[in-house]
Order: C-alpha cells, then sequence, then structure tokens
DNA sequence: CTGAAAGCGCTTACAG
DNA sequence: CTGAAAGCGCTTACAG
C-alpha cells in the first residue's frame, strides 16, 4: 500500500520492462564501470535512452542496503551556530564530498550530555566514520571511545587526552597564549587582566595558563582576582560586553584585557567605550580566532579590522584544520574499508599573532590604577 | 561479501535467532505501537533484553525502503556560508525535528546554476519536501517547478514571483527600503548613495527602488551615479570596504549612503574612517539585516551595536521566516502523504528600523560637496 | 499469541 | 552478450 500522495518515482523494473531487458542488465548498464562493456552498444544505448525518458534515479538507500558501504560519514558537532565551528566543518566538508562521501550532521546545541544520542542517530545511519568537533568543550568522550572500539573511524577536532584512542587535531593553546603575553609583556603591561569561558573548557583554561605562565616567569603573576570565567554561554559578545565590566571592578589596576575569544573582545571593547575607556591608550584588548565573516580568502572579511580601533588577535587556522580532519577520516575509512591498521598521529596546530591597533604600551606604568569617568 | 573492515551491526535476524523468535515478533514488539501488545510479557521482555545486549539499532535505510516514507526532508540553499540563511535554517531545522523528520542538505555554495543537481541529489534520497532558501538571487526556478509538479512538497523562502506553483515566504523588501529612505528624509538629506549587491539579485533591487521611490515622491530623485552595484561576491564585509570608495568619486555630493545588508555597511564605515570621515557628522551609514553573532536572543549580540558608531539598520525576522518556513513545509508534507490538497499563500515578512548612531542629520543641507582629507 | 512469506529497490555472484 | 536467483534488513498483510 504506497501512500496515495507521494508520486512513485521509478525503479529499475519499470526501465527494465520498458526496454525489455533484466533488471540486472540495466543496473550494469547504468552503473557504468567495466561490467558494462560486456553489453551490445544497441542495449546500452536504449537502457540509457529509457532511463533518461523515465527520469529513472537510482535509489541510494537500496544501494545501500545492498552493498555494505553507505559512504556516509558522520559529523557530531558542539555547536554549530559557533562560526568557528561552522567554518571547521565547512573545510572538511568540500575534503570528503570531493572523496565521494556524503555527511551527516548531528548537532549538540553546546549540550555536552548530548554526545550519546547525536552517536546514536549516526550509528544507526550507519556511517562509515565519525568526525566529533568538540573544540575545548568538556565532554564525556567514553561514547566515542566505544564507537573507536566498535571499529568505525574517528577523528577528534577538540583538546587532546592522551587517553584517547583516536586521532586528535587540537590548538596549540599554550603556545598561542604565550605569544599575546609576551606581546603584552613587551609593550610594557605587567598587570593582565583575562576574560575567559567556562571553567571546564579546556581551550578557555590553556589559554589562561599560558598566559599566566609568561606573566609567572617574569616575576609579575597574574593574581585569581585579574580572571573572569563565564558561566552561561560563552564566547559570545555579550559574554565579553558583561564580563568586563566585573573585571574591572575586581581588578581596578589592570592595563590590558585579554579574552579568550574575538566575540568576546568585541563585546568588551564596546562596554569599555561606554565607560568612558579608550582603547588601547587606556587598556589594550585582544582577542582569539581572527573571526571572519563570509569568504575567509578575502583579508577585508576578517571582523576583527572593522571595530575601532581593529583588535589584536590570535588567527586560528580554521580551514587548515577542517582539510586535514576530512583528509584523516577518509584515511581511516579506506583503511578500514581495506582492513589494514592505520595510526594517525596527533596533530597540535599553532597560531598566529596578528597585531592590530587594540594593543599598546600602558599609559601609566606599573598597574597603579587610573578610574575613568563611568559612561 | 563483507568488507572485513568494517564491524557489522546485529540485525532484527540476529535478535531473533538469540531469544528464539521469528524476526517479525522482534520487529513488532520494538517497533513498540498497538501490535506490541499481542504479544506475552515474557517475549517482550526476552526480545528488549537481548536486543539491548547486542546493541542492535533498527537500520533506518532499511525501514525507509520498506516503508513509503523516508521521513526526510531536503533542503536547498543558496549559500550556507551567509550567516542570514544559516539563522533561517537553524529555525526551520528546529521544527521540522520536532515533528519527526530529518533535514538533508544541499548547498548551491552561491552558484545558481547548482540548482539542478542539489534537486537531483536530494530527490535520489526520496525527501518527502523540499525547502529551498534562495533569498534575492536570481535562480531560474524551472527545476524547482518541475519537482513540484511531480507532487513533492516546496516551499520557498525567497524573492516572490507570482508565476511559482508552490508557497514562497518573502520579505518586504521595498517597504523596508522605504523605512530608511523616510528616516534618512526627516534627517534632512537629499542626496542619498547606496551599495547594492548583483544586478540580478531582486533583494538588493527590491531596496534600491524602494529608496529611490521615497526620494522620488520628494522630488530629489536618486541619480544612477549614486548607486554602486557590486559584481563578485556582495553583501561582505569586503564588498561593502571597496565600494564606498567608488561611490565617492561618483556622487561627491552624498551624505548618507544606504548599504544593501550590515557586512557591507560595516565594510563601508571601515574605509570611511580610513578615508577621514566621521560618521554620522561627515556621512551617514544603514545597513539591512541587525546581524547578530550566536545567539540571537540576547539584545548585545547584535553586531551593529559593536561597531563605532552603532550602526543604524532593519532588522529582518530571520528566526520568523525559518520557523514559519519549517512549519509551512510540515503541513504540506502531511497534506501530501494523506492525499489531501493544501493550499499555502505567500507570506510577507516585514522588517522593523533600528535607529543606532550611524545615521543623524547632514552637517551641510543641500548635497554640497565636502571633500575631507584622503586617509 | 506467533510464524512463514512476500516484497521495498537494488547489486552481485553464478549460469548459460 | 544476457538472465534467473539470492539477499541486504526491514515491515506488513495474512495464516494459523
Amino acid at each position: 500500500m504506497t501512500d496515495p500522495g507521494f508520486a512513485k518515482k521509478p525503479t529499475l523494473k519499470d526501465v527494465a520492462r520498458v526496454v525489455g531487458v533484466s533488471v540486472n542488465t540495466v543496473s550494469a548498464i547504468l552503473n557504468g564501470g567495466a561490467k558494462a562493456d560486456r553489453y551490445s552498444e544497441s542495449t546500452c544505448e536504449r537502457v540509457r535512452l529509457a532511463a533518461c525518458e523515465l527520469g529513472y534515479m537510482p535509489n541510494p538507500l537500496a544501494r545501500t542496503l545492498k552493498r555494505s558501504r553507505t559512504r556516509l560519514l558522520g559529523v557530531v558537532v558542539i555547536s554549530q551556530q559557533d562560526s568557528y565551528y561552522a567554518s571547521v566543518l565547512q573545510a572538511a566538508e568540500e575534503v570528503v564530498l570531493d572523496a565521494g562521501y556524503e555527511f551527516v550532521l548531528a548537532d549538540m546545541s553546546e549540550d555536552a550530555e548530548r554526545l550519546p544520542q547525536c552517536l546514536n542517530l549516526l550509528t544507526a545511519w550507519r556511517v562509515e566514520g565519525i568526525l566529533a568537533v568538540l573544540g575545548g568543550h568538556n565532554v564525556d568522550r567514553a561514547p566515542l571511545t566505544q564507537v573507536w572500539d566498535a571499529r568505525t573511524p574517528v577523528v577528534l577536532v577538540g583538546a587532546h587526552r592522551p587517553e584517547d584512542p583516536f586521532p586528535c587535531l587540537y590548538l596549540d593553546n599554550t603556545g598561542a597564549a604565550r605569544q599575546i603575553g609576551r606581546h603584552l609583556a613587551d609593550l610594557g603591561h605587567q598587570r593582565v587582566g583575562i576574560l575567559g569561558g567556562y571553567e571546564s573548557n579546556a581551550h578557555s583554561m590553556e589559554r589562561i595558563e599560558g598566559l599566566r605562565s609568561v606573566f609567572q616567569e617574569l616575576g609579575t603573576p597574574i593574581p585569581d582576582s585579574c580572571v573572569v570565567l563565564h558561566r552561561e554561554r560563552n564566547y559570545e559578545l555579550a559574554a565579553g560586553y558583561q564580563d568586563v565590566e566585573l573585571l574591572l571592578e575586581r581588578a581596578p589596576g589592570v592595563t590590558a584585557v585579554v579574552c579568550v575569544n574575538d566575540a568576546t573582545a568585541i563585546g568588551a571593547m564596546t562596554r569599555l567605550h561606554e565607560m568612558g575607556y579608550s582603547v588601547p591608550r587606556d587598556m589594550s584588548v585582544s582577542g582569539f580566532d581572527d573571526l571572519f565573516l563570509g569568504n575567509a580568502s578575502k583579508p577585508e572579511n576578517r571582523l576583527g579590522l572593522h571595530v575601532r580601533p581593529s583588535l589584536t588577535t590570535l588567527r586560528m587556522p580554521v580551514t587548515g584544520i577542517g582539510r586535514h580532519a576530512g583528509e584523516a577520516l577518509t584515511k581511516l575509512v579506506h583503511a578500514t574499508a581495506d582492513g589494514v591498521d592505520c595510526e594517525l598521529p596527533p596533530a597540535e596546530f599553532g597560531a598566529e599573532l596578528v597585531v592590530r591597533d587594540s594593543t599598546a604600551p600602558p599609559r601609566i606604568r606599573a598597574g597603579c590604577a587610573r578610574v575613568p569617568r563611568k559612561g
């Protein structure tokens, strides 16, 4: 009993009936490949013509059921909303499409608890491999390990944990943070504040630690009062906008604010401006990511260029990470399909310091507080 | 011959064998529903336990092949990159997921020619309906009409064309543009420049026409020299950054620049700043969209608040459009499945003028040119 | 209360 | 050069 509403698509059988041959003949011819050669030119012609006229399209569901391979790859992402992850996915998808696979996407919507159900969705679709884009979020990876142990290839983009059995692509957050730390120290800053993300977020924590290590070594360690962590949705414009005020209350002497990402930094600059601070004269501000809108290849699409002052930040190689992830996953899937082993080492990605106008030497040396008029 | 590499997932047959019942028993019990009642409690228990222990998961491919319905919905989008469309999709997806469907996505990557092949991909997957998000892009809709004629429900988010047989959700671009036109006229502007998109882009053209109509009626029509259209990738930061300079060369007397979207406006403001113009004192600037980063519900996440000066713009109801689209599509699909007719009228969405700091009265009345120092 | 059988649309050895 | 048959994993009348 077919539903009355939906149009039925023609099948192999329909084509076969029209031409007067068997279904396997049609299948062999339409699939091209070596087997099609065995049929006479005229049969091939008639089959192709009929298929075209009927508007025949092979049903990938049926094909997939018969073949042992689905050519489907799963992606589970902590948040599709976040343009950082969206860019990684975009790049990964290009690679994967070129390799003849398709992505099935499951979005955790920032909820760490959702990993098991997302993984269930993907394995139900019989994906041949899974790309997990978790970034710094604190997610229990046991379900991923389970999938891996069941011989489904997994590639993780996120904080590296040595116990993970699957290959991991991760950012050198500590090194990146040390770059900005040294930059600020070179400028003469001695009292730096930090706007971070969740306490449980590895990226946030590594960046904070990296920064602190620089000032620790210089003999001007950053006290806890200069670090503000965010509770709810972090990494947003709104977060920086709110938190910078808190930071200034707690740590009035700071001359620079390092923010855990660009959005936070931009939000912070807006609030600072409202409060009567002039950046970078009264306060240096920096971000992470070098966020872009639209096409990453045009330098003018970097958002940090379009705020006043332009934003000093650390550029993350999102496209490179995405591409690498796509390649690693297809490589693993191929190896698994061929039954051969394939060890992929973890890969670290570095950031590039982009100095713009939001950082400058502190106006008053040696952390003595200046209290501008409140906006 | 199964591939050696991939783990085989347990099937209904495996569960049946373990429990010692037939596959249809297992199927009926696991699918729950009314039929499960016919089986004894103990059988049900044993089946459920075995399924759980084996880690059985129904194969949706096989299920879909047997049933006449896939519960798959297709989405074809002109550009996933564009955060405007991404937000529409996000909202639509939520609705559709709640209704028990899943999205299959095909991205045209800004290439109008790609519609047929995207549609092919989606119909190959036997989607039960298609959401086409084309915005103002000039895309030949014949392939969409064909799909519709083959009784696959289609909902379009994009410029309204009366000949389209499928329901359409569109923006009142003319009305929106007239709002910003009146706002500028009220401020005293008489010579307004425009930064548009492609000539073939309906949104861009409607906005330009709407704006021109206001000044036409006021007796100060906008000459062609005050309108700059963009060729390549429009709607980007880079586009506004480049084009505003061109506009000022061609039309030195303008006191306000209306941009076709926020990104263009932000790019234009940056270049104006570099050239020594002060916005809004020397030049008013406005956008379209009220673009946001991250979570739309927090007002501080609107990007227009974080540029200096903050951006006057027209807020588009992206979330509302997406939700409406999801609802319209599921409604149509349900109707089609039930074999009943369902006419959905086109729906127009209005924009809301958000006045911020980038628009102000012109410093010098009556379009006499002022040439600031070149940056 | 339970099972045998047919079939969704396709592919893949195997025969001829 | 071509076809008959089995089967991928599931569901759905139909028998008993």
